[in-house]
DNA sequence: ATAATATGTAACTTTTAGGTTACACAAATG
DNA sequence: CATTTGTGTAACCTAAAAGTTACATATTAT
């Protein structure tokens, strides 16, 4: 891979990434280590890990040759933010109901 | 598409897709009126609602010919599932902090 | 009834993502 | 120093996603 996917919500699109962020929540885990949970090759994981890294779901510390994977909030919370536009969406909708409710339930300018 | 796609991340990993919930965001719109913000063709516009429609995150509501898409919450709600199990973690991870800082800070069994 | 509109679907093409193997290289190990 | 271990990367293959055009169909409008 070039470097043609710095996108979160394709970041966790693949079943595998979420898999890897699902293990690194119980410990943080150097590649191999990772790699040895899957049926796939030890570099199509360290594909994954570079675009988790890379869209902010997990830091890498280098010890020597090894490397090791941790969790990272940053992309977990890019992730909470576009879901909270949507919350105020829901919000206003339920405003709305209420309003709506209340005109319809007597036609007085409220209590 | 034949029905390879009810799984949510994937839905929303599509820019285009996300780009339909915006729009939804602001106005219940009809198939065509959505299409109409698009480049690409009313059929691929459809696809996408499709998938959308199958992972919950939109209704569909007939009326004659027209089909009005709306938000629907369950998709949402489980994209903010998934987060909040790694919400759990971070607490974890943060009240380990507290206590390592606990413990070195002064070596008694605290107060 | 005819025409126009709003849509779904099938068949096909193109693009992109995910996977593999082969190789390079630096760090640990004997 | 030779070997093993942990990793990155390039080149390539395959499969799946996204897009297109062409066509079918049901509603609405004239």
């Amino acid at each position: 891979m070039t470097q043609p996917t710095p996108d979160i919500f394709q970041a966790i699109g693949d079943p595998s990434r979420r898999q890897i962020l699902q293990l690194l929540s119980q410990d943080t885990l150097t590649i191999n280590a990772l790699a040895a949970h899957f049926e796939m090759s030890r570099p199509a994981v360290s594909k994954h890990i570079k675009i988790l890294h890379s869209t902010g779901f997990i830091v890498i510390e280098d010890k020597g040759r090894e490397r090791y994977c941790t969790l990272h909030r940053d992309g977990f919370q890019a992730l909470q933010q576009w879901i909270s536009f949507f919350d105020v969406f829901w919000q206003h909708r339920l405003k709305k109901l209420e309003n709506l409710l209340d005109n319809t339930g007597h036609k007085s300018k409220g209590h």
